[in-house]
DNA sequence: ATAGTTTTGACATATAATTAACAAGAATGT
DNA sequence: ACATTCTTGTTAATTATATGTCAAAACTAT
């Protein structure tokens, strides 16, 4: 079976489909039409329907999708359906911030560790869990089988930090680092930069200005 | 003079460019091809040249672009030549992570004040900033002149702090909340949905992970 | 000075993503 | 039971984005 290339875009949108999926089922609500679902996100239905069924069909004609199957689709998609072990690697703010985010829990990503490289909050507790040494990573890694890690610390550390992680067995990096990172075809990199996101409002809100200049 | 549109895409690589420019500098490099500036940043030299040209000739036959000068052009464009105050509403990891991020203030944006509900926290420091409480909202942003705010609390909150943000004359919106704000056209926000970028890594990994079993 | 090389900016082409259109299937109301 | 209304999944058309090409300009070496 020939597997579809499914287009960057797509990938982009579909944890917004699972996140509004979710909230009409705490609303209590069965079934939506695209039409009903276009409104609410601000997409076109066209686009939705095309979106869902890259992965099949869901929907039912006249009937629309029913919320909790078409959610529990998704989930299988986005591979969040079962539980997966992570380690955080940096425990400044950031790192903190993500080991104390009860959602990700939610969705099945447990933080089994959280590394840093100062001797002296090695030990302290975030949450429930004691901040270990980095000497630890590769016992504490191929222990736990992690094959994901969120990198919380500054670019040069990250670099080298990265090329352990993957030799250890992770193949699935959540990138906090301004820096683009250089790895094997098989890992996956995900990166979050910051200060890009915040250029990229500083840049909107110029042109925004502009417009009600002119 | 019809101001030409911007591409979303293009707007989405322009701040990397940037981050790859200050690069060079800090390297010491004084000029560079799209040639060679693609291959770094793994984009074609096309691209490149197109995207720039969106914004005016930085570039000279022969010679290619000079580093610093086409910098200090982007940054321009991204109207991040000058200070913006800013404020952060929430101080708990998240809000104090940016707060702390050094990074930013290099960049030009100045956190002003810290803001939070909870008032056992009211009135400690982060960094050198006293937290207020959410009762100096207004107050604050009116007397610095506050344009832009990062959004660090539940999404619930965030829905009631955003209008009155806005009412108060905030016109840019930096939303970490788990939710899509619905504002005036006129207001700018850009959304890190932190889940939504974990859920990605997620699906990338599934699919790395079939790739290898195939 | 001159010839050869480099490299841009513009334009033309190709690819990708979004939107529109609609036949066919399923629900609803009478 | 039947007609009407919904609504999907699919294909076609449109729009947006990325890539390829090349003349003209500027640099470099001699």
């Amino acid at each position: 079976m020939a597997k579809k290339e499914i287009s960057q875009a797509v990938i982009q949108r579909l944890p917004r489909y699972y996140r509004y999926l979710e909230d009409l089922m705490d609303q209590g609500i069965e079934r939506i039409s695209s039409s009903e679902l276009s409104k609410r996100m601000k997409l076109t239905a066209s686009q939705i329907r095309q979106d869902l069924n890259n992965f099949g069909g869901f929907g039912q004609q006249g009937y629309g999708y029913n919320i909790k199957n078409l959610h529990d689709e998704i989930a299988k998609i986005l591979n969040i359906d079962n539980e997966h072990n992570m380690i955080i690697v940096g425990a400044g703010h950031l790192g903190q911030a993500l080991a104390n985010y009860t959602n990700f829990r939610k969705r099945g990503f447990i933080v089994k560790a959280i590394f840093d490289k100062d001797p002296s909050v090695v030990g302290t507790k975030v949450g429930e869990i004691e901040i270990s040494p980095m000497e630890k990573l590769d016992s504490i890694i191929k222990e736990n089988n992690i094959k994901m890690a969120a990198v919380c610390i500054p670019k040069a550390a990250a670099i080298k930090v990265v090329e352990q992680l993957i030799d250890d067995g992770v193949i699935g990096i959540w990138n906090f680092a301004h820096v683009d990172l250089d790895v094997p075809d098989n890992i996956v990199i995900e990166n979050v930069h910051l200060s890009e996101s915040l250029m990229r409002l500083s840049y909107r809100m110029g042109e925004a200005l502009n417009d009600i200049e002119e």
